[in-house]
This record gives C-alpha cells, structure tokens and sequence, in this order.
DNA sequence: AGCACGCCGACT
DNA sequence: GTCGGCGTGCTC
C-alpha cells in the first residue's frame, strides 16, 4: 500500500534550476519528476550510514507535494549512489552549492518531527568528539518508528506539583545545595551546574525527586534524569509516582512501541519529567531546564558502541550548549567532576559538617596489626570486630556484609603452589554452592582429575570467597537469624527492617527499610590490590554506596589499613577529598581527564602511517601489540579528534592498508604498569566547558 | 560499502 | 573490433 507521503513518479521530468539539459541523466530509477517546491526547494538530509566519508549534510530537492512535510527532524528515504536508504532531514534551504543535478527526496517515512535542531546539533557535536559518525549516534538517540504510537493521543500536562518543606531541607544538608536549590526553583537555569556526593542515610532518590520537584513546580519546563540500570529508574519512578502523568520512563529494555511512545510523549511535550537509562540523555523534551545523572562512576553511562559515548559527558555538553542546569551526583566523586569543580565550571556539594556529625556510618578499619592480634578470629578475613559488630547489630536491624566476589568459590588455586587453577580450555576454576568438583567459569566443563600444572599437586584450594559461601560461613555463626543474600546475577531489591544478614556483593545491595543498623566490608584489602588504574576511585565508590545504606551513626567496619587515602575519606566522609588527590595523580601522570587520548588499534603498519599523518602536538605511547596510546593537552583535544577523523576517512576513502580502529578517551586505557591493554575500548571524558 | 567509470589483454 | 580485468573515485 502506498503511503500518503509517497510521490507520484511519473510525472514530467523537471531539472532544477541550474541543471542544463546537458545535465547527465540519472543513471536509474524514477528520478526527477514532479514539480519542486517554490519556498525552500533544497533538503539537506543525513544519509544513514556508518561510513565516515558519508558523514556529512548531503542535499536533496523537495518536491511541491512533499514539501509541507519535508521539515527538518523528519525520517526520509532517499536514493543515495543508487539504492534507497534512510535519512534524517536536517534543513531546508533555498540553494544548493553541490554543483550538479540533485535527486528528490523520495519518501516522507512520516511527518513527525524525531530530531529536533537541538537534538541534532548534540548528536553532531557527540559524534565530533568521539571522532565518530552522525548516523552511530543518532541511533541512540532516536528510536525506531513505530507507528501505532504515531495515532495516539498526547495530551498536554496538568499536574500540580508542590515543592515540600522536606525537598529543600534535603538540599540544605550539602554546601552550596541551598543556594543551588533556590535557583533551581526559581527558575535560573542558565549556568547552573552542581556535582554532588551523597549524603549519609538521605536516600539519593529522594534527592533527585526534590530536584524535579523544584523544576516542575513552575508552570513550564522539563527535567531529564539519567540512571545507570532500569532498577534505578524505577527507584526513582516509585518515588515520583504522584507525577506519573507526566512522566516517561525511557529504557532499553522496553520493546519498539513502548519505546517509541515514551518518545514522543516527550517530544510533543505531553510530559515534563522523563527518566531512563544513558540513552534518554538525548531525549527530546519542551524547554528542558535540567538534567541529572546519578552514579556517573556507574560503566553503564558508557555507551558500549562506536563511538562510545558517555552520559554524564553527553549532559555537559547539552548543558553547555542549552543552557540548561546539570546535576551529577555519585555516593563519592569521580574524576572527572572533580576537574570540573575545579575549573570553576561546575560547583562542588557536599554533605555538611552538620550532615556528617549526625548522620555519617562511624568507621573502624582493621588494621592488619588489628587482624594479627586478634587471634580468636575464625580467619584473618572474617575478623572478631566483624563478628561483634554484626551480633550487635542485629539486636536492632539487619546487617550489611559486603563481599566482592560473586559464587560461591569463585577462584581456586593450587594447595601447594598457589598457581591459578586452570581448565584446558585456558578459563579458571571455580566452586559453585554445592558441588564438590570444580568447574571452569569460561566453559562450564567440570575438572575432573585436575593437577597442577607447576607441582604436580591434586588438591586445591580456595583464593576467593564469594558471597554464597561467606553467607554459608554466617549462617553457620548465627543460626538463628535469617541470611540472605545478592548479587548481581541474582538481586535481591530489598530487605525489612527485621534483622537479618544480608551478603551482597557491590552494587546488589538491597535497601533496607529504615537502613542497616552495621554495614561490614570484607575483602577491602584484596579489593585495592587489583590491577586497574582507577581500583582505588571504583572502592570509594562500592564503600560509599555501601555506607549509603546504613542509618544515621550505624557501625561500619571495613578490612583495610587507616593509612589509605580511600580509607580516610570514607571515615571524614569526604569523597571530594579523595577525588582531588585523585585527581591531582592524574594530573602529575599526564592521565585522563587531565589530557585527552586516543587508543589506536590495527596492524603496525597502519597505526604508524596515521600517527605520521598527525600534526596537532601529541605524545606517543606503543606501538605494542597492535594498539597505540596518543596523548594530547586536554585543549587539543579537539583538534586530535578532527584529525583523526580526517585521516580514518581519507585512508577509508582510498582504501589505503587496513583500517585502524580509534577510540577517543577510553574509560581504561592503562592498567598500573602502564602498558596499553589491547581491546575493551570504552567510554570518553571530556569536559565541554573548557 | 557498493557501484560506477576507465584504460589495458585475449577472444569472436 | 569487442568482452572484461578489477584499480581509482564518488555517492546529493
């Protein structure tokens, strides 16, 4: 059936202007036929294809039929070097400079109007930063038609939203919240820009609802939050359920059409709050006045495509070209809003002194000497402090236990040597809960008769303990009171206010209602000594968000020395502290978000004749194995992006060697011994208000 | 990526 | 005198 966007085709061919009937004839298909458009008969459309040399504004005529629908944002089909492909209509002009006979757009996909100007000014702006293309972008931010969810009705909001005495009290209990608050609500959105640590025992959604509440207390304006899983959105949802009326929840899990209608619930402007997992960054909502990213330490900002783009990165700059507030808030602080706190571009909240007498978990971290002299304890890992702590704790509550490894016996090693236990198959061996022989966690095969490949030993032993076996191990010590636990292939949501033990690893721990009366954190000690870069940044994060939990002056012990920077920022609460110092190694490292860099990777060859190809001023770590580190001053970052942009299409275009894979700002470019880790390219950081 | 155009070897 | 090899180059 042919739509009513289609065009007639066999009309009297027309050229356009400035075709001169030696114009060279269309090599196929119906072509230049119809009459075009009198007002702005040129379309500049952007071609769906992940090629780089097609990375630009390609123009089309507008046929006067089609032309009430040709407007920008609109999903076209067009006949591009031939065949019909998808498009998004970016403008509509009066001249083209192509200086040749242009094709007509064929096909209006439908009238409504996706990729607002806004929008694709962010998409374009993303893909130049990343060094990537427009169309790998605007896959995130436009969902795919569907167009059942076209017919429906949109109605226009009417809540009526009250800021409570308790919204701005919450904001009160961090610095500069207050003041920030006041300017949210009354309506001074422009340059607003707040990086937040959470504040003990105030549950974050709480925090973010009275953020939303201050915006849409006022007669217009939208708000875009952005949480790291759909678990979190419905936290948030549950919290805001007064407003669901005009709220959209957009997340990747949804199928197309209930995915497609969120969208345009915000689009036409039928709902002022609109929460969702990374991709709702780039949701198109009426006269957005802010948005806030919770846990920006969280992977899954990460978008895990090319060009790996970032939420938290995507919001800065839709913020810096908006003018519209921004609101990023993790338990503790990363880097990267570190440096913008320290830029001036955003400011830095906090939990008050007031906040953290009161409220803040009382810290005791076990020293080894602690752990050497308590010879009573039934491991060095499950100390006596641990033990005592939990019994009193659960005279009034549940109990935390957080554990960082998942399973049962997640790793075993040699009894003898203590070699890595390996399959055949390369994977490592594990116990599951309730199996007496070791299986490979890559292949699932069990390891029947295993011997050490060094010694010559049968028997192995464990290396880690994971939370189903530490669970097993509480069990044992208090039969009486109920154990569960969580983790993230298994989550438990929440917990009641009984006491109970609750094992989970970081990340899967339940809330509690009216929180946990003890928070315990085994393993701390083991948990600093990977090998990653940001180890000490990603423990800050797992113990804060644990410590979020507990109620006010709750008793947390954790197994790792006080001389630790991560350890005494969790005892100040003070996770900006550490940030900063975080930050400053970075700095003195030459790292990211300091500069910025690209991760290169293909064969040798290519990789050299690109960097020969690169004139901005750069630093070079590698060639090794296959991969390659630049390294620029974060201010040429742009330019380091443009230029690799420019030599990925030149090389594409005349096929020169292979093609070399670039990743802007990879999330972890170098493990601690600062050798370039090939493959797991991800994320960026970059701070568009430089 | 496709898909043309284009300029040199073996066929009717 | 023509069919066709796949080497550059473009795609509105």
């Amino acid at each position: 059936m042919k739509s009513a966007f289609e065009s007639e085709t066999n009309q009297l061919a027309l050229l356009p202007a400035g075709g001169k009937a030696a114009a060279r004839r269309p090599r196929k298909g119906p072509s230049l036929s119809a009459v075009i458009a009198e007002e702005l008969p040129i379309a500049q459309v952007r071609i769906d294809s992940p090629l780089p040399q097609l990375d630009r504004i390609f123009d089309y005529t507008v046929s006067q039929q089609l032309s009430d629908l040709v407007q920008p944002g609109v999903r076209v089909r067009v006949r591009f070097a031939g065949r019909l492909v998808n498009g998004f209509v970016v403008g509509r002009v009066g001249a083209s400079d192509a200086g040749k006979t242009l094709r007509p757009i064929e096909r209006v996909v439908s009238g409504e109007r996706v990729l607002t100007p806004e929008i694709a000014d962010l998409v374009a702006a993303v893909a130049e930063h990343y060094a990537g293309t427009f169309s790998d972008v605007v896959r995130s931010a436009v969902p795919p038609r569907h167009a059942r969810a076209e017919a429906l009705q949109y109605p226009m909001p009417d809540v009526d939203v009250q800021v409570q005495e308790l919204d701005a009290q919450r904001w009160s209990r961090y610095t500069n919240g207050a003041a920030l608050f006041r300017r949210l609500r009354g309506g001074k959105s422009a340059n607003t820009r707040g990086v937040w640590s959470a504040a003990p025992a105030q549950p974050w959604y709480q925090d973010i609802a009275s953020l939303a509440r201050a915006i849409l207390e006022q007669p217009l304006g939208s708000v875009i939050v952005v949480l790291p899983d759909a678990h979190d959105v419905d936290l948030l949802s549950r919290e805001l359920v007064e407003l669901r009326d005009i709220t959209a929840v957009l997340t990747a899990d949804q199928g197309p059409e209930r995915r497609y209608r969120e969208f345009l619930r915000g689009l036409r402007g039928s709902v002022r709050l609109v929460i969702g997992t990374r991709a709702v960054v780039f949701a198109p909502v009426m006269d957005l006045r802010l948005i806030v990213v919770w846990d920006d330490q969280d992977d899954s900002l990460w978008e895990p495509h090319a060009p790996y783009w970032n939420a938290r990165d995507v919001a800065a700059m839709r913020s810096s070209a908006g003018g519209c507030a921004l609101l990023v808030g993790s338990p503790a602080r990363s880097v990267e809003t570190q440096l913008w706190c320290e830029q001036g571009w955003s400011q830095s909240l906090a939990p008050t002194r007031d906040a953290i007498a009161s409220s803040a978990p009382v810290v005791r971290a076990l020293e080894i000497d602690d752990l050497a002299r308590d010879v009573a304890a039934a491991s060095a890992r499950l100390p006596h402090m641990a033990w005592s702590v939990a019994k009193e704790g659960l005279k009034s509550g549940p109990v935390l236990v957080q554990v960082s490894r998942r399973g049962y016996l997640p790793t075993l090693c040699c009894q003898n040597c203590r070699t890595p236990a390996r399959c055949s198959c390369g994977g490592s061996l594990g116990l599951a809960t309730g199996q007496s022989l070791p299986t490979c966690t890559w292949c699932g095969v069990p390891a029947t008769s295993w011997s050490c490949r060094v010694c010559g030993e049968h028997n192995l032993r464990a290396v880690a303990i994971g939370v189903e076996r530490t669970a097993e191990e509480f069990g044992r010590a208090f039969p009486t009171t109920s154990v569960v636990w969580s983790q993230a292939s298994a989550m438990r949501r929440k917990v009641g206010s009984a006491a109970a033990l609750v094992i989970a690893t970081p990340g899967a721990e339940p809330i509690a209602e009216g929180g946990y009366a003890a928070v315990i954190i085994l393993d701390a000690r083991l948990q600093l000594q990977r090998p990653q870069l940001q180890v000490t940044q990603e423990a800050a994060r797992r113990w804060f968000g644990a410590a979020l939990l507990a109620r006010p002056r709750a008793p947390l012990v954790i197994t790792a020395d006080n001389s630790e920077p991560v350890v005494q920022a969790l005892v100040r609460w003070d996770a900006p502290w550490f940030a900063q110092r975080e930050l400053a190694d970075r700095v003195a490292a030459g790292l990211l978000p300091s500069t910025r860099m690209a991760v290169l990777t293909g064969a040798i060859t290519d990789i050299s004749e690109v960097l020969s190809l690169l004139t901005v001023e750069h630093q070079v770590l590698g060639p090794t194995d296959g991969s390659c580190i630049v390294v620029v001053r974060r201010d040429l970052g742009a330019q380091l992006s443009a230029q690799l942009r420019v030599i990925s299409t030149t090389r594409a275009v005349k096929g020169s060697g292979k093609s070399v894979n670039v990743v802007l700002d990879p999330r972890e470019p170098i493990t601690k011994a600062t050798a370039p880790m090939p493959g797991i390219p991800n994320g960026a950081t970059q701070n568009p208000g430089t």
